[in-house]
DNA sequence: CAACTATTCAATAATTTTATTGAATAGTTG
DNA sequence: CAACTATTCAATAAAATTATTGAATAGTTG
């Protein structure tokens, strides 16, 4: 009897140290945070991250015997998407541990925003407020493909690279706010760096669109 | 720049798999499990957990190096506790995708409740809902201790090795809901076993005392 | 069906993780 | 302060994880 519980414990918290396994892995961390903007390929996670193709279609074979990602295949391409939502929570739970608790994380985001004067961020909440009262421009500064599957209704896309040829279409009288990715994405860094540089008000949203998504926030697609 | 971005990035997801590896182990889980009941010694732990003392010390070593425990010294004892609920929490949310998600889980849960007549457990909505109307008794079968620094309201504490002996001082009129520390408690279990075998009605409670704490609802303590 | 493309597989070496053992340490108690 | 207790440390061997390389595979296209 005590030898059967202990026989179930084992195997209970094994399958699942073996699943969080599967997350416990830069690599596969960043893949899992990309895949919160919807399917991808192989080649477009390996570019993204930096990886080689192997690397990755290994790393995303761990996903997928761990049943966190799904694949639908379409031509020569096979695009990996996250398995379900609640994989995307568990990662926005265990991030934000992480954000709040580790004084090495906070330091390191810290530095990186203080030279991108990207440090008075601001979070979902309070561009809601402001969005109401202000005149505020917010900036969706990612690839036009995740801007399709979704964005935050009135936002206005625009890449990095597309930014500087568009300054002067923007006015100084209004506030921007960049959003991008997540936390760890820094488009909104960069775009926001050249806004202010160039005289712009301009500040960071600290969450990406994901999260505005599974706030439950209305969103458009085009 | 682009290699900053990808120094920063590269820095992000290492510190956050660190904290996760501390998390993915089925020991450190099932250590974690087990402090979500307040504090224990070193002893304690590696008793509930049949592991060796060294065993769990250094367990507890990679769990505290990851800052997901703190300790406090009381004469020779060492006693752990979480660092902070966020831990517990983001647990829960792991555990959850695991239970929902994983077939082999599903199965293990299931094949183990069938054999202890566990299957038809009720979840804490259900179980608020019936002590509205119903007459129902809700046993506590955790040690002594976990009741006394928090327990669910007109709950009563029985242990299973004290079950038998006050079997009949038990209603055959009554309906009784037995709960422990968690989904992978097995206290309740063997409680409900008991009960159900001697021509008692008996349920299990699917979660355990913390997910009632974390929920917000009112609890008591002594 | 041959050439091509995107992805996966297999083999390898380097690194990390784990449980076990027994010794060392910090702190308490008589 | 000597004996004792709970915990940690250190050393080890076995097992697992990781990135790299180049070959193999599945599927598409001309």
């Amino acid at each position: 009897m005590e030898l059967e519980k202990r026989i179930f414990k084992d195997k209970a918290y094994f399958l699942l140290a073996k699943m969080i396994k599967a997350m416990a892995n830069p690599r596969r961390l960043e893949i899992i945070d990309l895949l919160g903007q919807g399917e991808k390929s192989v080649e477009e996670i390996a570019g993204e991250t930096d990886m080689s193709i192997a690397n990755t279609s290994q790393h995303l074979q761990v996903l997928k015997a761990a049943n966190l990602v799904e694949i639908r295949r379409a031509g020569n391409y096979i695009h990996y998407r996250l398995a379900h939502e609640g994989i995307y929570k568990s990662w926005q739970a265990l991030r934000e541990l992480g954000l709040e608790r580790m004084a090495e994380m906070e330091k390191l985001v810290k530095d990186f925003r203080e030279k991108r004067n990207t440090l008075e961020a601001l979070n979902i909440d309070e561009l809601l407020s402001r969005m109401k009262s202000k005149n505020i421009v917010v900036l969706d500064i990612r690839p036009a493909v995740e801007f399709k599957n979704g964005h935050i209704p009135g936002s206005i896309n625009i890449t990095v690279k597309e930014l500087p040829a568009k300054l002067k279409k923007l006015s100084k009288n209004k506030e921007y706010v960049a959003y991008c990715r997540g936390p760890f994405c820094v488009f909104a860094d960069e775009a926001v760096n050249i806004l202010v540089k160039k005289g712009f008000k301009a500040k960071r949203l600290i969450e990406g669109f994901p999260e505005w998504k599974i706030k439950g926030l209305p969103f458009e697609t085009i």
